[in-house]
DNA sequence: GATGAATGAGCATTCATTCAT
DNA sequence: AATGAATGAATGCTCATTCAT
């Protein structure tokens, strides 16, 4: 005759049906930031309900099982990574959406790192999660595809050589932009550094042979 | 009678104090492959101890505890890592020496991904743990160097840009190596044109601007 | 906007508390359901619930415990075990009134087979829960002496022998009969036989030494 | 860094290896006892260590898990169910093996009462989990087979009917005497008179029409 | 009447670690 | 040097129950 437990109602009340889709959310982002905190590794249903303060048997009112927990933390992350974090007019050139690219992964390191660590927690884990690894492999080939337009574009508009291997070039920017990612204690300007660095061998490699960078040169 | 003590592997003893090494040394590697295998979140010291065929308790005899097998498995990579896969002639020029650096990072992506994998864990690993963050500085600011060597020596022997940031650039080619450690799902021959590409970039990059870089494309 | 409180379900609204009682006969019969074919083990007051398409609050907003909705099944299977599968006659002799128990088993070991179900999962949990005993008690009670009746009836209508052991041979019967419930995996046709053996016996041991019966085997 | 358990060691160290098995029985009994008296339903892995007097995690060193310990339960079952209550000689008839079978139910109702409340809890559980139902078939397999021996070994030694219909009787036989075993709150005398009873009646059935059973009178 | 949300207590299982032998 | 046996502290998950709305 064990004595069950009594609610703790002690947040007010939102309209009804709200609520759950909040903390739903509030279980998410706690979930997502231990994730990034302590890794695959360290990641505990327990912690997860503590940080929103909730009771354990809470969270799996939500979240069936700790699977779909992460599941609704690799969404969350997906919808982080397609909120672009520099914004750009209709009408770029093909060079300066290349150059968002970076732009945009300097951001992410330097201000959302931990959208980067569980991005690597996830890619280390799919290694051995099928489920994760068709998530992440549906997310780098829409990278690519959109790398690759970039390129093509460029061609287009006789920014880029002709005789650019789009398809290799494409993979050869993303395996140079994830180098970043897995970037560790680089301080912010020998970051800056890097990432202008890597961005203007990209562009010398892709512009049309005489081309000059130099106005690249100009960029932060 | 009693089981007890009777050791079950009747392998050739060698002189005592030899076996307890090669026990030490046979654990690290059941450990390598297992981190490489599962990860830290897969690593239990028990299936260690099964693949050697010994007891946890006798592994715990050779490692007081978890951590000190991981330090032994970390020591045991760092080694790996510092055996060259491409045997290169002392009086290379710093062009080959730069080449040789992609053909052993290549060569490891293939030929041992583990290591890479291993590194991984390490390096996921280093952002809460400082003993293995220490560590990786270590490696890092040794790989800095041997890289920052390359390109100075390249500029002595004007094959490189004499206004080249030895610095950033060996920081940048860092990066975009590590990059390919992480690479997933890339088909052998994808991963091999990745590299070539990168490779050229940044010969294109060093070298002072009128160079041709068409012998490169002769390379693998 | 709340979605609170309002009903999901459209039936037709019967008089209220016509309606509660209707919804506590559900709640019980699904209870009873999921007790037949899970066993106590395996009884979730939530399957309940959902069975009857209501939410576990409601389910307790009826039965204030899971206890309490147990005694519903309880009551609900003593009902069953009331109505009497078989028709007879009142003007029927003992020895007719006899067979008709046998019948009566018959019907309900091949047409409910439930009924045995729960009445074992009572059976076994009134080892250690005293007020099941006490209903179970009363139930073999009143089935003793429904027995016992027909076998003094037929001991004065000189179809048994003047000497039985009336107690007895009821409580002898009673337990031969409820093997048939605890009967595993017998084929229809094989019970049918074993029932109708056990029936001759038994008439075979009530009748006066010299009576035939014959009769009998003409029977199903 | 969570401080491990140090194992107590107080009971006197057996022979080592013996340690093991015993701990294993004592485990099969305890767990053997709170089935019988908590049924499946009350069947705690804890409580079972506590009565031990061992942690959770040593009862998971021997059984690696609950299902593992209810299988030894369940051999340990059949191993009591194979050990006759009443012995006999070699050279008894077939009505004096018959009698047997009655004793040896009237004795384990008696003396052994859990060993009928754990095989009833099995044979609850047998209609949802196949492995346990595969058991009892055997086990009701190899009694059907012994009763039916005896009649047959009775039809040749002309003390049973030359008609007698073997299968069939021998599964009445057995549905009766399981009756029993689902006995309730029958006392010691009353339980006596019942099986006294019954067996009378199928002894009756057996015999050739003429013959007497007054004999079986003077039994207990 | 009905429901969403919450909870305490418990459950089987896991794991690194310990220690007498 | 090696092992069987043992353990404390967790870990993911379940379940009957409660209560404001």
């Amino acid at each position: 005759m064990p004595a069950y437990g009594t609610p703790k109602r002690n947040r007010p009340r939102v309209s009804a049906g709200t609520l759950g889709k909040q903390r739903r959310q509030e279980l998410v982002e706690a979930a997502y930031l231990v994730l990034a905190d302590k890794g695959f590794e360290g990641l505990r249903t327990r912690e997860v309900a503590k940080r929103v303060g909730i009771n354990i048997a809470t969270l799996h009112y939500y979240f069936p099982s700790k699977e779909a927990l992460i599941s609704g933390v690799v969404e969350y992350l997906l919808q982080k990574l397609r909120e672009p974090q520099v914004s750009i007019p209709e009408s770029a050139t093909a060079i300066e959406r290349l150059r968002v690219e970076f732009a945009d992964i300097s951001v992410r390191v330097a201000k959302s790192p931990e959208q980067l660590k569980v991005l690597t927690e996830l890619a280390v884990r799919a290694w051995r999660d099928p489920s994760i690894a068709r998530i992440l492999s549906y997310l780098e080939a829409a990278w690519q595809g959109h790398l690759e337009s970039i390129f093509r574009d460029g061609i287009k508009e006789k920014l880029f050589r002709p005789d650019l291997d789009v398809k290799t070039t494409a993979a050869a920017m993303m395996s140079q932009l994830r180098g970043l990612g897995y970037q560790r204690s680089l301080k912010a300007s020998a970051l800056k550094r890097v990432v202008t660095l890597i961005s203007l061998q990209i562009e010398r490699w892709v512009r049309p042979s005489g081309t000059h960078v130099g106005a690249a040169k100009k960029r932060t």
